[in-house]
Parts: structure tokens; C-alpha cells; sequence
DNA sequence: CAGTTGGGCCAGCCATGTTGACCTGTTCTG
DNA sequence: CAGAACAGGTCAACATGGCTGGCCCAACTG
């Protein structure tokens, strides 16, 4: 379409127009990366009879213990439906338990049994490998550009329901 | 666990015990920059009635025009019955070609069609938007950050694999 | 020629997402 | 206090995209 001319030339041109090989590589390296670190869960998990949607429900009642059914939907961006499942099957197994607010009856505040947080532990063990490694093998300094792109990703009104996990993590009294 | 004394001292440490909270930001991140990137694209897929299965598959052919059945499986990491319904349907609505390779003929060499390489541009548009959003918002310096900790994450096998990408694509000829 | 390899395809299963409707309690509000 | 709004649960039905195991053909390789 561009005439035979130009040659790829050195281009600062409109940020928004970035260099397509780094958007590529961008993408791919974020595709493979996520695949890689969800992997090295899967084991743990089939070991038990239990899936990633399961995980996920674990992994956010362990980082929030005490939150609402909704609150872990909104995090989740899934249906009721799908949760629900998830969720009774945890309880089921023992792996969860609920109960009611105190402050709002009607809310189930979520939390882990002790068997369920060693389970969320052991699977944690497991991307904590995988994650120190990758952080070591880049360089401290590396960490912090990955997390920014990262948050650059996340739309703003969600960015702070993730910032807000790790504060109000009850502490470990 | 810790006695009450030591209020988070810095703790050069053994390198496989980071500090969790680092750990968790990073999966945390991970995962909601994933969704996000992800569903960048949904919306444009729906519309023509594909699936994100299938943008990969497009995505990979677009990336490396000619690349055969058994590469872009690799790549992919799922069964060949999974992978030839996507690519079935793709060739059937006329995104895809086959062609059998000339040194083997019994490969099929994969590639977009005119129709299918717009597609993938106008996909791919949608995604340059978000990641070149988050690189300008993280900054440049950041970037580097971000691929070295994915790069980390990805098993040094598939590493070879994935840099590969953007070499062999043939050029604008 | 025999064996391996690249690719295709059948039937069936499973996990996890979706919709829409409807029900129960509980809380809030006029 | 009555009615609306809200938190949560549940049913039925469906879509997507993984998976297994088996069997096939054509082509390449020793």
C-alpha cells in the first residue's frame, strides 16, 4: 500500500503506532508466559480432582479471606452460575466454608478450612517457583517494568480492586 | 510465624523465598493483564462468530505465513483433534489456505488468505491499542523489564521457539 | 519393501463458560 | 409497615474448546 519508497525508516512517529514488533512480541511473550505459569499448577490440581476455575476461587479466598460471594464475582468477571458451582463443589469437599455477615445477613463471607489453606499453599508453592525464578533469572530491576506494563493493562476502576488485595489481607494474627 | 520483634527487615535471603507479597502481585497482575489483553478481542471475534481459538490460530499464521501443521501444534500445546477443528472452520470460511509443502508433500503449509490476514489486522488492532497504552503508561524503560520476567518464565526449549517468531516471517515482499 | 511420519477424522467425554428465569431471605426506604 | 432492592442460590439448557483412543491414507526414508 506505502509507496516502494520508505524503508522502514527510523520512525518516532505517533506513540500510538509503536513499533509493531514490539507489540508482537508483547502479546507472545504475555500468551506464553501466562500459559506457562497456569501449567505448573495443573498438576497439583488434577492430583486432587480439581480444575482451574477451582483454583482461582481458592487462590482469591486465601489473598481476601472473609469476602462476600459478590466481591469474589466481581473479581472473577464470571457468572453467578459458574461460581456457584465452583464454590459448592469447594465446600463440599471441605476445602471452603461460608457464613453469614454479621453486619449483612444476607452476605456469605468466604474463607478458607485449614485443609483448604494447605492446598492453597502447596499449589502456591508451585508459581512461587516458577515466579522467583523468572524474577532472578531478570534482575530486580527487571520486576518493577513488568509490573508496570502489567498495570497498564487493567482498566482503572479494576486496578484498584487488584491494589486493594494485598492490604486488607488480614495479617497473620 | 516470625516472633513479634523483626518489623519486615530487608532480607536479602535465600533466593527461592522472595517475599510472598511480591509473588502474589505478580500472579495477580499476570492474571488480569492476561483477561484483559484477551478480551480485547472478543468482541470483534463474536462478531464474525469465532472463538479465541481461533484467533490464535490466525494470530501464529499470520506470524510465521507457511509454518506447517505440526509447528503451529507445538506452539500451540493442545491435540491435533483440537487444533483441526479450528483450523477446519477457518479454511471452510475461507480465512485459511493449505497448500502441500514442495519439499514434503505431505505437509500442508499453512497461510491467510486475503480475507483472513484483514481479519487478523483488525484483531491485532485492538490488541497494539491496549499493549501500546500500557507501555506508554509503564514507559519505555519499563519494557525490557516486562519481557525479561516473562521470558523467565518460559522453559528454555519453547524460548527458542517463541524468539524465533518474529525472525522467519517473511518480510513485506 | 517396511517402517515412520504428517496429517485427517470419527465418536465421545469433560471442564467451564454462557443465558434466562425464578425463589428465598434480608435490608433499605418512603 | 409495605414494597422495592439486594445477596445469594438454583434449575435447565447450551456453547466452546480442551481431551482420549482409535483408525486411516499418503508420502518419505532406510
Amino acid at each position: 500500500m506505502a509507496g516502494p519508497t520508505a524503508p522502514e525508516p527510523f520512525r518516532p512517529a505517533s506513540p500510538l503506532f509503536l513499533r509493531e514488533a514490539e507489540i508482537r512480541k508483547g502479546v507472545e511473550l504475555l500468551y506464553f508466559g501466562y500459559s506457562h505459569m497456569t501449567r505448573a499448577i495443573d498438576e497439583g490440581l488434577a492430583a486432587k480432582g480439581l480444575g482451574r476455575a477451582h483454583h482461582r476461587a481458592l487462590y482469591f479466598i486465601a489473598r481476601q479471606p472473609g469476602l462476600t460471594v459478590s466481591q469474589l464475582l466481581s473479581l472473577l468477571a464470571i457468572t453467578k452460575q459458574s461460581l456457584g458451582r465452583v464454590l459448592t463443589e469447594l465446600t463440599e469437599r471441605g476445602l471452603v466454608e461460608m457464613r453469614p455477615g454479621d453486619r449483612d445477613r444476607r452476605q456469605r463471607l468466604l474463607r478458607l478450612t485449614a485443609e483448604g489453606a494447605a492446598l492453597e499453599a502447596a499449589l502456591f508453592e508451585a508459581l512461587r517457583e516458577r515466579l522467583s525464578a523468572a524474577y532472578q533469572s531478570a534482575g530486580q530491576g527487571a520486576v518493577g517494568g513488568f509490573w508496570a506494563v502489567l498495570e497498564g493493562l487493567i482498566p482503572a476502576d479494576e486496578r484498584a480492586k487488584v491494589a486493594a488485595l494485598g492490604n486488607l489481607a488480614s495479617p497473620r494474627t
